[in-house]
DNA sequence: TCCACAATATTAATATATAATACGAGAGCA
DNA sequence: TGCTCTCGTATTATATATTAATATTGTGGA
């Protein structure tokens, strides 16, 4: 190490959750080989911090193949999260309410860095499996919770966001055209609502009502997404709209600046 | 540290570990203080690697209170691990359903040392909020899912399981005979399911159905939880437990021995 | 305003982690 | 069946990261 030592960081800690971070959703069994290349990690190295997990608990590993994975302790951390988090226990009756009166898929998303993550998500009747799991981390630009949530900053703060921050291409009509995004969101400020179509998913319709603080801003948002098919855009905005609206309302928050 | 080193342990990453493990459902943010007397850490030691946990965004500090709690990166983990788990998304739409057909608390757990852990529960109009989140682990033998589980095994390791696995105490009702849980067991095996009264929440009856491998055991099983006032016993057994048994037949799972 | 406790910062000593390397295991191919 | 290559495991000398004692600063409560 080049330079004074950093007394107040650990290098070994954060290497060690470096190698969790190698695991994503499309690589979730992984051999030493493969969790030394991912994470650049020299090969003592990945062994003696792998072997660490796995006896903590942290990483399973197929006696066979001797290949690592997810723990039940991951989902551990998980249950420790929901009740360290007020506004989930807060939303979870409304958010069922909501789901159950239209039969979709219904979440809480809370802003992240430039991204919305979904802390709690109810699922419709017909929802896909990517759908209805939390902690999935989206561009939040990109999406109806993201836009909302921004829509209800500062006109600074909100160029700010507009002009930097990251933007995905989830389907092809994902627009990445900035001036559009800003449209959007000028419209989301103005009706207190933001929708998306087929940004996420084709013929997926989001609309999402930002949960604001006493102040009127909002780090977080209730979405809920409608089929196309079977949810025209008249029908979403005169039969689910209004209780969408009421549901983020409902939702008191405590402040808590994840910003 | 006395005698030879073991070069496979990262002692420093343990510590770390160790530090996350001190959140718990009422322990959901802390002080350096309380970290240090929670993990039995050094002060020092607490205070490098809370801030390095800081750093690599696993805790969140308040600013004002200098508290730490845990961050949107414990739902990330939580995210992979969806995905890393086969029968999570196999059973997800099963689940969905019976949900949605009995308007329930629906749970998937697998086994978990003594324990069982919920990786997958879908909320019914009125679940209580403890009922509808992921990662909480209970001990086998005290929950319907655990019984139905342990009832599949050979009869050497289900003996085992009566004799030496943990019991608690969750409500007036929860029975700490062991004899009565073998009693239980023995009926699972028979009927192929398992049932509880009372013995996790009040007035709550737990029924659960073992989802097994191509070789009968099980790992895993599939929950319901039904209020006892509004579904008397033989209306679960008429109307919900065909579709219970159903449901978990239905999922096959690629074998994952977590035993 | 004062005090007690908590948080932060510093540093010499040493225990730990590193990384190079040897050896064993297993898979794939000829 | 034998050979080769890659991966996994195990070992060890040594560099350095971590430790823990302690000083200093900050903050909340009386």
């Amino acid at each position: 190490m080049t330079g004074k030592q950093n007394t107040l960081y650990v290098a070994s800690l954060a290497k060690g959750l470096r190698l969790l971070r190698a695991f994503d959703q499309s690589a979730t069994d992984l051999s030493l080989a493969e969790l030394s290349q991912r994470t650049g990690l020299e090969k003592s190295a990945t062994q003696r911090l792998a072997n660490t997990l796995h006896l903590e608990g942290m990483l399973d590993k197929d006696p066979k193949t001797r290949r690592f994975r997810p723990s039940h302790a991951w989902l551990q951390l998980a249950y420790v999260y929901f009740w360290s988090d007020p506004l989930v226990g807060l939303a979870m009756p409304t958010l069922i309410d909501l789901s159950q009166r239209f039969g979709v898929t219904v979440n809480l998303a809370e802003i992240s860095g430039d991204h919305i993550l979904y802390v709690s998500r109810i699922p419709g009747k017909s929802s896909q499996f990517a759908s209805t799991i939390v902690g999935r981390r989206l561009p939040a630009l990109n999406a109806a919770a993201g836009r909302a949530i921004v829509s209800t900053w500062p006109a600074e703060k909100t160029d700010d966001a507009i002009n930097n921050w990251a933007i995905e291409q989830f389907t092809p009509s994902t627009t990445q055209d900035r001036g559009t995004i800003r449209a959007a969101l000028d419209q989301a400020r103005t009706q207190g609502y933001a929708i998306t179509q087929d940004q996420m998913i084709m013929d997926q319709t989001g609309i999402a009502a930002p949960v604001k603080g006493h102040d009127g801003t909002a780090f977080s948002a209730v979405q809920c997404s409608f089929p196309s098919r079977l949810w025209p855009m008249e029908r979403i905005l005169q039969d689910a709209l209004p209780y969408i609206l009421e549901s983020a309302q409902a939702i008191v928050p405590h402040t808590r600046a994840s910003f």
